[in-house]
DNA sequence: CCCCTGTATGGGAGCGCTCCCACGCCGGGG
DNA sequence: CCCCGGCGTGGGAGCGCTCCCATACAGGGG
């Protein structure tokens, strides 16, 4: 019945004895303005709990002080992977610090992803953080030549007729830390599980596999590379691929985390120690990885960090500078952490 | 230099020949519209790439068609929790059906959560989704006094001063069916890791627990119950805890798969037999647990659903109906997931 | 044949804000 | 002593939309 009416800037005016153009002046920090007259500006806000409208500023400004963080499916089942977790844990904590806020978006169905695109590139949103991690995702090209500032996390795609900012962490690098790892404990056939071929994280861990194994002049045979799905029970099932190909392999790099426990048990049921008769080497360092039996040497990757230069770069630069902005790239280094299983 | 400018409906109208009016009463379905000018607009809207403008549709309407979904600190450190992962997806699909956004909040230190409380209560958003695990959390209060729209993921606090409508996963009942799997395996010495006493999750399963000890008139000692803080490190100590108080104990209840991890290696450690000598069953049924070894009895809970609900309710409900609706409560059921563990 | 009703439509008003131009007042130079 | 420049300020215009009143027209009953 009430129906309250929050206060509104002319309110704050009338209250201060001001004009609105002086009250807006204040709000926005911006030109000159008196100390007693700001101070009293101040004052009818905090009295009158005023706050202002961000429809009407947006309406004027053009400007929604919003940007969208876009989990393309079928990375929306991935949601709970801590990859995801720790992005929008630094994405979240750069943007408030911005005064944006994160809008969250993820796509199911075809249909729904093509409402996404004409959303994203209807003005709705300042930027678009985009995380997809297939290699044949139309969204980033079709957002970027729409002039839409976009970041995306990961290495974008094949041929990015659109050039665009991206951040990345470092999979080739990381993934060859990882077999070094392998190579140094004095293994010699050294097998990978790698990711699926149309991720480019995929791609890049099987690439660093590979430098490290060339590096050491050591040979690389087809039958010591198979590819999983990333899943614990991928993992598993190539596991058993490996062990009848090479059954003298000593070493595995497993691509993900999860991939690495399923290598666990098949090698465990296979009456394969660890490491004593294959050393094992995972990569994410999920929570699980400490605590399995052995405990798992991984890679770890700042995805915290990851989300937070995301952020950072939308907004400083392809959001702040426009659509002329040189794309920018930034690389982030793993650590490779070593535990008992390789 | 370009600055190209998105088409208005003004221009729609002015292209199909008619009044702003009538353009505005086609796109929100609304109204009598002759089908011949329907269909002159829709030509008109098509052939422009006519986007409503959100910003001035939310002045005037005072709707702004978002709602936020807020994860407390320190919740939002358990963002990797699959229990967050589910919730989210199950959110974004229904607000997605609505068409409402979403917007993600987090807020680390008291400032922020000061601040998101002011944001929140501001008019920005039309409801909110509140997941907050701990009992003393003042912003559902804060936010119901407010008046504005909210849902609650899980049970609320205490003395809820403003009756609010939540969404709960019976944590009662779920733990009650874990104690009676053990039960009716013929154990008797029923030691429980119990979560943390300021969380309502934490509370309602040793309640569960001990409803369902009381029902089949077994004793309660006050040594059989530990309580740890939900993680794997935490499920460790207090295992060994109770292997010191009550060595004779034969089944274990973890509030917590994670904790169930630690349990399950800390039995292992003491040369414990999983489940002949101690049987265990946890409680979340994350991903971990169907390949532990062996893999672990576990209480399911339909975290999708608990978030396609909170968004149902908050849509259909609080916002539909406003203050004065009657509070909703929904709890869903959980599912106990039988595998060798106990 | 006219009036009344109802349906389809046009367009003014106004949501709350920012932008920007104009105005008043001050002090210093001519 | 007057004029000019600039700082601080007020307030009109207008962002793109929805709401709602007014208008126009078509029919059916008196």
């Amino acid at each position: 019945m009430g129906e309250e009416r929050r206060p509104t800037l002319e309110m704050v005016a009338r209250r201060a004895g001001v004009g609105r153009g002086t009250v807006s002046r204040v709000i926005n920090g911006s030109s000159r303005v008196s100390p007693d007259t700001r101070e009293a500006v101040r004052a009818a806000i905090a009295e009158l709990g005023y706050v202002p409208n961000r429809a009407a500023r947006a309406l004027v400004t053009r400007r929604t002080d919003t940007v969208a963080l876009v989990v393309s499916e079928p990375e929306a089942r991935l949601f709970d992977q801590p990859f995801f977790a720790g992005i929008v844990r630094g994405v979240s904590a750069v943007l408030t610090d911005r005064g944006l806020q994160l809008l969250l978006a993820t796509a199911r169905t075809g249909g729904d992803h093509e409402r996404l695109g004409d959303y994203l590139s209807g003005g709705h949103v300042d930027g678009v953080l985009l995380v997809s991690l297939h290699t044949d995702d139309p969204l980033p090209d079709r957002l970027a030549g729409a002039g839409v500032p976009v970041v995306l996390g990961g290495r974008p795609l094949y041929p990015p007729r659109h050039p665009v900012h991206y951040v990345d962490i470092d999979n080739v690098g990381g993934a060859a830390s990882a077999t070094r790892r392998l190579i140094g404990a004095g293994r010699r056939r050294i097998a990978t599980v790698a990711g699926p071929a149309d991720m480019a994280a995929g791609q890049d861990r099987l690439r660093g596999h590979r430098e490290a194994l060339a590096e050491a002049g050591l040979p690389d045979p087809p039958e010591l590379t198979v590819h999983g799905d990333f899943s614990h029970e991928g993992g598993a099932r190539a596991m058993r691929e490996l062990l009848e190909a090479a059954p003298d392999l000593d070493a595995v790099f497993a691509a993900s985390d999860d991939m690495a426990l399923g290598v666990l048990r098949t090698l465990r049921e296979a009456g394969r120690r660890v490491p004593e008769d294959v050393a094992l080497v995972g990569y994410d360092d999920t929570a699980a990885a400490a605590h399995t039996d052995p405990p798992l040497t991984t890679v770890h990757q700042p995805t915290e960090r990851m989300g937070g230069e995301m952020a950072r770069l939308l907004a400083d630069t392809a959001i702040a500078e426009g659509p002329d902005a040189k794309p920018q790239a930034v690389v982030l280094d793993t650590r490779l952490v070593v535990r008992a299983s390789g």
